[in-house]
RNA sequence: UGGGGCAUCGUCUAAUGGCAGGACAACGCUCUUUGGAAGCGUGAAUCGUGGUUCGAAUCCACGUGCCCCAGCCA
């Protein structure tokens, strides 16, 4: 027995007691989107349950669309699920639509209305909200509710036939008006659309209801556990009353099926709405739906962010009742923890700042051996960097009135360059406004390999790439995109975004990379998990994306030594 | 105000009447040619009040707080 992809919670439980008891086939769940919006991390969430599900317990999972309303819905939606859903590494059992099902779903609608149980209501928007009641005000009936069989049947097959305008007329379950859970106060089943859905075209002009459709749905293709997220619970009265009434009858499976609620993810300075989501692509905030400060999994993925790391997030983030708010530190932990044993080490500079080292001939060129990965990860493999007189190094690793515990260059400090040898600084070269252009250190001989033979050891370790080698390359640091941990409670969401959620550098990267796989992660040493911007990205002009920044502990302030 | 849910370290969770544990975060130490990784350690929780019980995070009662529901969205 392999590790179970879903670690146990309330669902797994209910699916042991099921096996041992009415259920006695297989498990069969669905992962049902509706293709308005390209997938999330939340949509990650319910993946990796459901289709964890199924092949935990040897069942299935169909991929399946709910694409009840034309006027949201498009086949690049659809796509976009499709290709995620692969990149993840799920392969549904099988790909289904709700539009598939529309001829079955209008059978089973007439046949509500044969048992007396729906009729067709022709109140408009306005009166039906008023008659449906408040929380202290029962609703009350419409004049239209006591409409014969035939009459329901008739005016039915009119909507259907197209002889009404949108909001004519709608078909509507006859539950119970006095029902303190509103949703049983005679939900509306069908309503008349007239739009192009992107699938069925001009067939239909009405379309049912998520209340109406998703029972069928479930029903129709043997679903055994409808997981779905907390606000749908008032909803499961509906569902289950649907089940009861059509099971077994106008072709459908006499098996029920039963709906379980789950918490949806929610994190910290993130908007998980694809409502959100779409108007942060539309306004141009992002973008683009891909863009790397996404929580979309197409944003994670230009990112750089590999599949494995958005399951195990999912896995780490649990399954639940309670609503809850997952912090991005754990989204990033994962990440890192991810890329560690994967990432080679390499060396780039983003703020570049000139190092000369004075004694050192201008054509001196000595080859030292950097491994590519630390003594913890447990792989092979090296580069020969060609150490010149003059280096890029990072201007923060310079300071030239440094704060307690900088342990970086100073001057008359020692650093060592990683890899290679020990320095100490002498000058530093500034212009006119005070800006240092470059500075200018000397070689410690005998150090490669060993400490200084003044016994006086150097005060930290400082990447560096080779000016006369260095590929000139632009990097994109990403952030939050949000700047308040809960931009759901702002306002407009807009106003609370991060102004430096996306920054660009221009520096350099060591030589070896050159002719890397496009998709090659890297870590650059002492900065973080960059790979090439997949689209973005050329052999002569590379651009990097950051993935994660490295944890840092360094925090410059008075306690510190 | 009616109904439906949910409450355990800062965060996400485990404990299914029997020692409140883990991960992330924080802080400290060790190690370190990455201020990374790893290792060690510290601080940190059962929403409140009663009750049942030898024993309660768990069962009961009464509170409190938060979430969802009055779309012809899903």
């Amino acid at each position: 027995m392999t590790a179970r992809l879903v670690r146990p919670n309330f669902i797994t439980e209910i699916i042991d007691r099921d096996l041992g008891g009415e259920l006695s086939g297989v498990v069969r769940t669905r992962f049902p989107p509706e293709p308005n919006g390209y997938p999330h991390i939340g949509h990650a969430k319910s993946i990796c349950l459901n289709f964890g599900l199924a092949l935990d317990y040897r069942g299935e999972c169909n991929l399946r669309f709910d694409d009840t309303n034309p006027e949201t819905e498009s086949q690049e939606y659809v796509e976009a699920f499709l290709r995620d859903l692969d990149w993840l590494g799920f392969a549904p059992s099988r790909v289904r639509f709700a539009s598939d099902y529309f001829d079955q779903m209008y059978l089973c609608a007439a046949e509500l209305i044969r048992q007396g149980a729906a009729y067709v209501d022709s109140v408009g928007e306005e009166e039906m909200r008023r008659l449906r009641g408040t929380v202290t005000v029962l609703g009350s009936p419409s004049p239209f509710r006591d409409r014969s069989v035939a009459e329901n049947l008739a005016l039915f097959a009119d909507m259907a036939a197209g002889r009404f305008g949108d909001g004519e007329h709608v078909l509507r379950a006859k539950i119970d008006l006095g029902s303190p859970n509103f949703k049983l106060r005679d939900p509306v089943l069908y309503r008349i659309v007239h739009a192009t859905h992107y699938r069925t075209g001009d067939r239909w002009c009405i379309y049912p209801m998520y209340d109406f459709a998703h029972p069928l749905e479930d029903l129709i293709e043997g679903v055994t556990h409808s997981l779905c997220t907390l606000e749908f619970e008032n909803n499961r009265a509906v569902y289950d009353w649907l089940v009861e009434r059509l099971r077994g009858r106008c072709g459908l499976p006499e098996r029920r099926p039963r709906q379980y609620e789950f918490a949806r993810l929610s994190m910290d300075y993130t908007v998980m709405s694809k409502r959100k989501l779409l108007r942060l692509v539309q306004e141009g905030e992002v973008q683009g739906w891909d863009d790397p400060r996404m929580p979309t999994l197409s944003g994670l993925r230009r990112r750089g962010v590999r599949p494995e790391a958005v399951r195990s997030f999912a896995d780490r983030v649990g399954v639940d009742r309670a609503n809850s708010r997952v912090e991005l530190s754990l989204l990033d932990a994962v990440i890192r923890d991810d890329l560690n044993a994967e990432a080679p080490r390499v060396m780039a500079v983003l703020r570049p700042v000139k190092l000369v080292l004075s004694n050192l001939p201008a054509s001196s060129e000595v080859p030292v051996q950097a491994p590519y990965w630390p003594r913890d990860v447990p792989r092979q493999g090296s580069r020969t960097l060609p150490l010149g007189r003059e280096l890029w190094i990072e201007a923060d690793d310079f300071s030239e009135d440094p704060p307690k515990g900088f342990r970086r260059l100073r001057l008359g400090g020692r650093v060592r360059l990683r890899y290679a040898y020990v320095i100490e600084a002498e000058r530093a070269v500034k212009d006119a406004s005070g800006r240092v252009l470059e500075i200018h250190a000397r070689v410690l001989p005998e150090t490669l390999g060993s400490d200084p033979a003044d016994g006086v050891r150097p005060q930290g370790v400082i990447h560096w790439v080779p000016v006369r080698e260095a590929l000139p390359a632009e990097f994109r640091l990403y952030d939050r995109l949000f700047a308040v941990p809960d931009p759901d409670a702002a306002d407009d969401p807009a106003t609370a975004l991060n102004p430096s959620s996306r920054a660009v550098a221009q520096g350099y990267i060591e030589p070896s990379v050159q002719g890397d796989a496009p998709d090659q992660r890297y870590q650059f040493e002492r900065l973080g998990y960059f790979w090439p911007d997949p689209e973005d990205s050329r052999p002569d002009r590379r651009i990097y994306n950051r993935i994660v920044p490295l944890k840092d502990s360094y925090r410059p302030g008075p306690g510190r030594i």
